[in-house]
RNA sequence: GCCCAUGUAGCUCAGUCGGUAGAGCGCGUCCUUGGUAAGGACGAGGUCGGCGGUUCAAAUCCGCUCGUGGGCUCCA
């Protein structure tokens, strides 16, 4: 269910984009939700109720728990309203009369704010249906009876006004059409969807496993879903050789002291697992009748110290950097690592692989000189393009995220900001694809562009990121000799094509739906012998597989070759090898393949071998997709 | 963290009004030896997430707790 962000923040915005006729629709559904809650729960306070990408949903305070059966009564409600077939009807009221309105309907709690939205000198219009009226700028479907098709999906919990500090109103959700059938189509999408939900798709196919006992959001990767991490790591690694990157490895626990100086502790707190502090420290503490609050200030101000569970890598890859005096010659220097990080993300975040509490970054970070990084940026664009473009993942979106001039949560000057905007905003316009600028989406040290896709419901992801940051070097201290022999400070990029390998790895399988290109699949080819005697001779074929480096196995099950085929097609395995007396016979091996159905036939086994070899090396993407 | 939902065999799920559990897949053994998506028989597997309460009796009702799903908030 792609419950996104209303295109409007409110449905009393006054400057209102034209609707579509579907959006009419489910703009219109809302109002009869509203109408229909009234009438069974006439003391609910109403907020919002705006059309979404994907339907619909109206905001109530409501002292009733909205349950699956209050749920399927308003619904039950919303078809009488429909029956009843009411008028949309346009009323414009001047601001003392909009005030008198909603205070006659008793719906003071939330509108009056709402109106307030309204800038002076805007038209303010309610629409009536019925009984019911709503502050609303429109537009609507001329009768209720136009909503043909809907369905109300969930209740779930949101803040008035998205702020956690203001009361918890109940959300309903529903989606609309403008037909039954689309109606339909729309919710078996969401039902196929499912199917290929990298958290079912990583059960089936062994990839991953996220296990009660070891800890929420700490995946553990089976051994197939290990081949393909390890895969997407060498390929990155031999991109990250062609470009002149090093590989470093660093610690999984650093000293406190490491991200005080770095800002991360202890402003990130609230988002790390907590400060490992030595037992006979803690035991003086405890001895001296220390609280939780006071421990928390001495950490905070250093006055004991600790040690953190590595929560970015950044900080630890300045430390190398800063171990040796630099020379404007040896710049930039680019320090990569599969650095593994570990963050307390609040538990009704967590989802699968796609958010998780540890997890592995392909991250490095690039020490240069100013003049160095329009070309240093390109560079890391060019490589997360690579990435998309390979895996054939065309279908993202661009976001230069910069900082809210409003909010004081960033640090460093304006100045600094200014230059890494402006950077960053150059190298994206060579990039040659659409893009988006977004206030306040930046990091707390720069600005970034993030490459974002969507899961299989629609929620969007941040995989690669790009990121400028003159802040961290200042904080560090970091300088190289130039060539006037005189100190400088140099910039720092930090940048990961795939963001992290867990949530790059859990939209991969969605991308694919489990049916992985050959480099990729855990198992690339299966030998399926028509019988048990042929076992041994499958053991030849096998050897000779395995001796070219290929992942192969035999299913040895006595079993119908159908049942075996199925086997292999259920496991997505790209390529089957049907063994049977005729091909033994004649030399050859029957090929089925799902990745590459030109290559179905029967041949010499060098020519598949080299046709893999080539498929492999070059790696291709399936040609079509399975359907099961 | 908050709201709603949910937790039964390795997996997917059924289990009525409270009377201590079922199916399919998978797994094991045996039979079957086959030609491009499921051959057959038998069998093993569950103190119904955990703790507590109500009751003669709890998978079922209540409370707490842990996990999961969808939102909200958050995301260096």
């Amino acid at each position: 269910m792609a419950l996104q962000e209303p295109p409007c923040e409110s449905s009393t915005l006054s400057i209102m984009k034209e609707m579509t006729p579907l959006e009419e629709i489910r703009h219109s559904a809302a109002h009869v939700l509203a109408t229909a809650v009234l009438r069974l729960y006439p003391d609910t306070q109403l907020d919002i109720g705006p059309p979404t990408d994907s339907g619909f949903y109206y905001d109530f305070d409501s002292e009733i728990p909205f349950t699956p059966e209050v749920v399927e009564a308003i619904e039950t409600e919303m078809k009488k309203v429909i029956k009843e077939n009411q008028r949309f009807e346009k009323i414009e009221v001047s601001r003392e009369e909009a005030i008198g309105m909603i205070k006659e309907m008793g719906q003071e709690t939330y509108k009056l704010g709402r109106l307030e939205d309204i800038p002076e000198g805007e038209a303010i219009s309610f629409y009536r249906n019925g009984e019911f009226a709503d502050l609303c700028a429109g537009t609507h479907v001329s009768y209720t009876k136009k909503i043909k098709a809907f369905k109300l999906l969930q209740v779930a919990g949101s803040y008035h006004r998205g702020d956690a500090e203001n009361k918890q109103l109940q959300r309903i959700y529903g989606t609309a059409f403008a037909t039954k059938d689309e109606l339909k189509e729309h919710l078996d999408r969401l039902e196929e969807a499912k199917k290929r939900d990298h958290r079912n798709v990583g059960k089936d196919l062994g990839l991953f496993h996220i296990d009660e006992m070891v800890g929420q959001g700490l995946v553990l990767w089976k051994p197939n879903g290990a081949v393909i991490r390890q895969e997407l790591e060498s390929f990155i690694s031999s991109e990250l050789n062609k470009q002149g990157y090093s590989q470093v490895f660093t610690p999984h626990v650093g000293k406190l002291e490491l991200y005080r100086t770095s800002g991360h502790f202890p402003y990130y707190q609230d988002s790390q697992y907590p400060p490992i502090i030595h037992r006979d420290c803690l035991s003086a503490l405890a001895e001296e009748g220390c609280t939780c609050s006071e421990l928390s200030n001495k950490l905070e101000e250093g006055e004991i110290d600790g040690y953190l569970l590595k929560p970015m890598n950044c900080p630890m890859h300045i430390r190398i950097f800063k171990s040796e005096q630099r020379s404007y010659r040896d710049l930039p220097i680019r320090l990569a690592e599969f650095g593994t990080v570990y963050r307390w993300e609040q538990s009704g975040e967590l989802n699968g692989m796609t958010r998780v509490r540890g997890f592995t970054q392909d991250d490095a970070h690039l020490f240069i000189r100013e003049e160095q990084l329009q070309d240093e940026i390109q560079g890391c664009l060019g490589l997360v393009k690579l990435v998309f473009s390979v895996l054939g993942m065309d279908d993202y979106r661009v976001r230069v995220s910069l900082r809210d001039p409003e909010s004081d949560k960033y640090v460093g000057d304006a100045e600094a900001w200014d230059k890494a905007e402006k950077a960053l905003k150059e190298a994206v316009q060579t990039l040659g694809v659409d893009y988006e600028e977004e206030l306040g989406e930046a990091a707390f040290y720069g600005p970034k562009i993030d490459f974002v896709v969507k899961d299989v419901i629609g929620r969007e992801w941040q995989l690669g990121t790009v990121q400028v940051d003159y802040n961290l070097p200042e904080r560090f201290d970091l300088s190289y000799v130039g060539s006037d022999n005189q100190d400088h400070r140099p910039v720092m990029i930090h940048r990961a094509p795939f963001g992290s390998m867990e949530r790059f790895c859990g939209v991969l399988i969605e991308h694919f739906a489990g049916n992985f290109p050959t480099w990729l699949a855990p198992e690339q080819i299966r030998i399926l012998p028509m019988n048990d005697e042929l076992v041994e001779n499958a053991q030849e074929v096998l050897a000779q597989l395995k001796s070219k480096n290929f992942r192969a196995s035999i299913d040895k099950q006595s079993g119908k070759l159908g049942a075996k085929i199925r086997k292999a097609e259920t496991d997505k395995i790209p390529h089957m090898l049907i063994l049977g007396q005729r091909e033994i016979d004649e030399g050859n091996v029957s090929i089925r393949s799902r990745n590459n159905p030109d290559m179905d036939g029967t041949r010499p086994l060098d020519e598949f071998i080299s046709s893999i070899e080539e498929e492999i090396s070059s790696k291709t993407l399936p040609k079509e997709r399975a359907n099961t």
